[in-house]
DNA sequence: CATGAATGAGCATTCATTCAT
DNA sequence: AATGAATGAATGCTCATTCAT
């Protein structure tokens, strides 16, 4: 059967396509996000940023909103996917430690503008109550998985007498100091040139 | 000339009674622009949220952006004086640390709104240019006020090898961390509680 | 009975003042709307104007339509007059063209601002009917009153054939050309000296 | 290439529909503000007067005051057009300044809202500095124009003593006059009716 | 699939007017 | 008599979204 064949083939280019497009939009509205803000953005801003008029967007979202929730899903796989990835268990908790700060900041560096956004956003911004949900737990989850990979990869001499939730918050409230630092540089720098200094202070503080 | 007391004396009762009703009103606000940024927080809201009509608000500010402004320079100022406190001379470094901590996290916990909403607006999402960089000028100089205040009470050997910008971001994403623990609890512990910890976690950093 | 005799000297002194007072506001008023219109006029406008606050126009007008309608009448009153003053019979209906003249346009001179304002508004433009019609009746009035000035002052041979409203119109249209070629060189020369001239046109046209 | 046939076509159809539509909204404007004055007419007196809604006018104008701009515009080509119109060269004066008049009043009954709309302009009414001197300038250079026109078409005794400015102002007042009476009849009947009526009273006053 | 056109809902702001003092 | 404060009604304009083509 050619025809099924044909018609499968050009079914499947189609959502490539389809999918391809939905990157470059996903693409320009984080950046138009990080630049303006949620509210300030419009559609026609998204659109311009990508190539579309406003209405094409529509064909491939069904509104400004799920464009956002299109944006925080990819951000929370590909953060998800970081925290899984296997470590040598030979390592040190300080070797482990300084390994997930390098993959976690060059996944930092790769969506900026996203993140960017995000820290904007963090409580209770958005106009639908469900997208708020979707923004809340993203932001805490992120700082709730680094509780969990701390708990996974360190014995309790590793935290002292510490916390798990004040060590999770601990070392986020680190990591987005420095992510703060290399925006107001303007990011041109390489981030994971930072990881020995973050390291060293997150483990032995500012004494020498 | 008791008239012209009497005259004097209504209007500072009105000046006394105008100043307290810009609070209020740079306090609702606060409140709203926390809850929903500033974009969607409508004057109507603002209005609602401490008893006028949106009209009403022209009396005693120019208009939106001018309530923002009030925000902000309230909290800057504010700010400023908390590091320009006296410490005693006696106290070591770690001391004045703690008293540092002490004395922003209750400025923290009296200005949550605002700063929630400060936190949201970061980089260039203001309207007005003006507005833009009243923004980033009371953030990044929050930062560089740590910078300043650790070059002026710590000798080198404190900072251990690390650059002094550095530890300025550090000790601020430390303190960054534990205010968004402190808001993902309901902000309704005592934020100056977490003195202690942050400050060994600062100087010691996880290692007991 | 000195008592009533000072009740009275004191209203009187009192209504005397007030007259005064709404006289202040009607020209400024007056000069206002000249320059801005009717509608882009504010209150508070008029009020700084003449050194009052807005509300306290309220004092001597039931609001802006009352104060516009005052303009108008005193306006009325005076272009009355002017063409009931009584001329010398021995004059040529020339000659009394020239005095007619001379008199009217010492009126438009006194009362520059009001017919500025007034030749803005001919038509329909007032918010309520009644102001329109005020509006209306007053320049076509001022028209009519041509009319019937020179109904009563030529006979049939000085008006050629022509109709009577046709004569009218012309010799108002006469006037309002060299009234607003006045505005147009900033109002500072005579006006009154351009009655020969519009005598003479009027009478002989452009031929010598 | 018959797509791009098509395609030239639609966007041909679719550049004209626009310019139909932005035709009915001048014309609907132009009759509001005729009626109501320029402030008193609201975006939405103006979509109702043609048959949309407010928000659709901002597709073909970008707001009010643009379509201010448009309406004189159009009045200000139209009018240079009447005097650059050629005459008979065989023709005397009294007959060209015949055949003027009967074009001028054609033109003014084609654009009567806009011209009654004008007249309650003219001096200092706008928002925009801009607009005012639009609207200024597009007043006196139609009398201008008749003085330009005056200048080329007559000789010196035909203008006896008078300069040639006076004659100007007389002559635009004549017609301002004519206007006002045929508005004030209703604008039912027909102006040019009035053209000997008018060349009479210019050239030869009322003297018989 | 892409888009120009249309629209309803909503916003910051203005202003004439009222009223308590 | 004079006014600061308060407000409802209205205005120009923006924008996310829909829909016919």
């Amino acid at each position: 059967m050619p025809r099924d064949a044909t018609k499968e083939a050009k079914a499947e280019r189609r959502a490539r396509l389809a999918d391809h497009q939905r990157q470059q939009i996903t693409m320009a509205a984080a950046r138009c996000f990080a630049e303006a803000g949620y509210d300030a953005t419009t559609m026609r801003a998204i659109a311009e940023a990508c190539g579309f008029t406003a209405s094409s967007l529509y064909t491939y979202f069904d509104g400004k909103e799920d464009i956002f929730a299109a944006i925080i899903e990819q951000l929370s796989t590909h953060a998800t996917e970081v925290f899984a990835r296997s470590l040598p268990p030979s390592m040190t908790f300080e070797q482990r430690l300084e390994l997930l700060f390098m993959r976690l900041l060059e996944f930092i560096e790769a969506h900026r503008d996203a993140l960017v956004f995000m820290s904007k956003m963090h409580h209770g911004c958005m106009p639908s109550e469900e997208a708020n949900v979707t923004m809340v737990r993203s932001e805490v989850s992120f700082i709730r998985a680094i509780c969990d990979w701390i708990d996974e990869h360190s014995s309790d001499e590793e935290l002292g007498d510490h916390a798990l939730e004040d060590v999770g918050f601990y070392v986020w409230g680190v990591m987005h100091g420095f992510f703060v630092q290399w925006l107001s540089e303007g990011g041109e720098t390489k981030l994971a040139d930072k990881v020995p200094v973050m390291t060293k202070l997150i483990l032995k503080g500012l004494r020498p």
